[in-house]
DNA sequence: GTAACTGCAAACCTTTTGCAGCTTG
DNA sequence: CAAGCTGCAAAAGGTTTGCAGTTAC
């Protein structure tokens, strides 16, 4: 039932290893973009399994979210926070406007423009956020 | 104490001009960083002058929002939203993470890529958010 | 066994809404 | 005067928290 991977990376980022957290970790890794707390909870909830607290799954992302294995996203879609898995490799997303389907982007158009902006501005550059919004191929038929 | 040219611009975008929205409107356009909604509710409450309730100073910005004057950013801010004068141009900010001091960027590095990524997704590209984050000179100072 | 986690219920915080009374054009 | 705002209070929606009981190590 656990996969003996996760129960490695939780040991190494000292999480305890419950069936809730796993289920959670798990939800996230299979999803290929970031999903919202209510939506995990629902996933788990759905499933015959032993089911979930909500403040539990707020729980578990905060602290997934501390250790780095997930990345919290500051763009709020309808009021709700996003949390993905932390690939650990700078990436952007692009959201449908119509039916906020979100597809991951290769690589960054950002560049060397951090180095620029740091010179122009004083400013120490510590990350970037960059969301790109459009209309999915399937919205644009419609 | 109504400014002319803010009268008519509520005028042209059938807005009634009314105490509190000439208020809130110049809030927004003195200020060159974002701010959010309880600030602008907590800047009119500090002035001697006539108070303002919490509600419609939401109900003003949706206003302005919809009417375009004004942009409603995506991110929020421990939670909030944040608003800020519409300049009709492109723009990115960049935010330091120590004071949360917000200033805006000349240019948009993203250039043409955009069209780039229309080939690449098939997404009809509406438009895109960026937001850098870094540390300011004073805070790097500390 | 003990420290840490979960469930539950209540609280919290931002934002929205219904309604009565007031203002603007 | 009529349409549309505002204030107030209450509700809604997402998130957090205190506490008692349970689980992992």
């Amino acid at each position: 039932m656990y996969t003996e991977d996760v129960k490695q990376l939780f040991k190494s980022n000292n999480i305890k290893n419950t069936q809730q957290r796993h289920m959670v970790y798990s939800i996230l890794k299979s999803k290929k973009q970031p999903i919202t707390t209510e939506e995990i909870y629902k996933i788990i909830s759905g499933k015959l399994e032993k089911p979930i607290n909500l403040s539990t799954v707020y729980r578990i992302l905060e602290v997934f979210t501390e250790k780095e294995l997930i990345l919290k996203s500051q763009i709020h879609i309808n009021g709700k926070a996003l949390y993905e898995i932390n690939h650990r490799e700078h990436r952007h997303h692009l959201i449908c406007i119509k039916c906020n389907k979100i597809i991951p982007i290769k690589g960054c158009p950002l560049g060397e423009y951090e180095q620029i902006l740091e010179k122009q501005t004083g400013y120490k550059i510590i990350e970037h956020n960059l969301e790109i919004k459009g209309i999915c191929p399937k919205c644009q038929k419609r």
